[in-house]
DNA sequence: CGCCTATTTGACTCGTCTCAAATAATGTGG
DNA sequence: CCACATTATTTGAGACGAGTCAAATAGGCG
């Protein structure tokens, strides 16, 4: 491996999917040394659909969106992520190809961890395993849930929703996504979405300028998703 | 625990959640053993929402429905398990309590496994714990898939879709859920999905008596969903 | 046979999509 | 730094899918 990268060892304070807090220290040194980060353009695409992964992506500043190509070529953002956040660790644990594609929102620093390298420390720490299970038991009560919220909200509540789970990814800064990639993360056509930003910043919910969107009312919103 | 059920060992050769089909056959007659099966009656609640998990259920015989309830109580039938299937493992790996309910469809043969047995197995067999994940992470594929099928698809086609994966379900029997539950389901209105099923019954799609459906032109149903 | 529930049909409304076009913003080459 | 090209955002008009409410019919079960 190339040593063009920073250590990931600086960043061990605060990791968001919690799969990586198991391990010792030790190991955190070994999988630092192992597995480099370097700098993403805005824009780029991290990983298609339909590749085989051949490792996971760590993300450690920067935005990723997670999206699925629907069947008439219209993507649908299924999760955007966050530092710092594992990235295409589930289609390596299934062992398919990646059923989604990865693409940087905006310039990022990921750091790539090889599959044999995961695969040595999975079978060297047992509670490592035990965290993953759960993790990903955890993950897929959320993502079976989510159909639910999807199929059974108005385009309004579901941008309520969406607005809520952003301010989330968006910690002390505006939420920044052109409004294409917000309308298929809501799940709506862009001008739909357009029309409901104006009607939720006329009435104060939210504040806009341009791509940059500021939850002011918080509690509204709250109503609003329902 | 009692032994007024049938043992689950004549039931090894057909196991469709992959999960305990890493099991030794000392393994599987320990299990055997200790899970008994009973009967239980049509529309009975196998477990609530909210409820803490206790271990999992194996089912033998019969449907069983998995629902969330939405925000206005309208329930979403999020999957239909048929035998031999694993229910509740989800709930039981992280940690949580449940997040769905389920109740069977019809009568239903089901074993239960409890949690400290299971516990036991997964501690003991390797195999077993990677095959945990590997299914978990397939099944996570699914649902994060699922969400862009639901959100992006008219009724028209959520319906066509959904009656080809019932078909997986009720392998070589009429497809057979009351108008509502179809709904609920595919995600629509009941008198919507009365509409649509009729208009497929003129199309000739499928053959409807009462409440039992059959699929009669599978290559249209599949050129409907797109 | 009759009650109760499930299913079906009809009429109407409203949300959301699509298509078209205008405007704003952003980037590019001279 | 300007003029132009290109892309992103916004607005408008119209059509249609799908939900709701109400009522009729059919089925199932005691």
């Amino acid at each position: 491996m190339s040593n063009a990268g920073r250590s990931i060892s600086s960043h061990t304070g605060a990791w968001r999917a919690g799969i990586l807090s198991e391990l010792s220290p030790e190991e955190l040194e070994h999988l630092a040394a192992t597995a480099d980060s370097r700098t993403w353009q805005k824009n780029e695409l991290v990983f298609p659909e339909g590749n085989q992964p051949r490792g996971v992506f760590l993300l450690l500043k920067g935005k990723i969106k997670i999206f699925a190509t629907g069947s008439e070529g219209k993507p649908q953002i299924i999760h955007i992520a966050r530092p710092v956040e594992l990235i295409g660790f589930r289609a390596m644990f299934s062992g398919e190809n990646y059923r989604v594609s990865a693409a940087t929102l905006e310039e990022c620093e990921i750091a790539f961890i090889a599959r044999t390298e995961f695969v040595k420390l999975m079978d060297a720490n047992k509670d490592l395993r035990d965290t993953v299970i759960r993790e990903l038991a955890k993950e897929l009560g959320e993502r079976a849930l989510y159909v639910t919220k999807m199929a059974q909200r108005s385009v309004r509540e579901r941008l309520a929703m969406s607005l809520l789970e952003l301010e989330k990814v968006y910690v002390n800064e505006p939420i920044n996504l052109s409004r294409e990639d917000l309308a298929n993360y809501v799940g709506t056509a862009t001008e739909s979405l357009i029309r409901l930003l104006r009607e939720l910043r006329e009435e104060g919910v939210i504040q806009v300028q341009a791509r940059k969107l500021v939850v002011l009312n918080r509690k509204r919103l709250e109503a609003l998703a329902g």
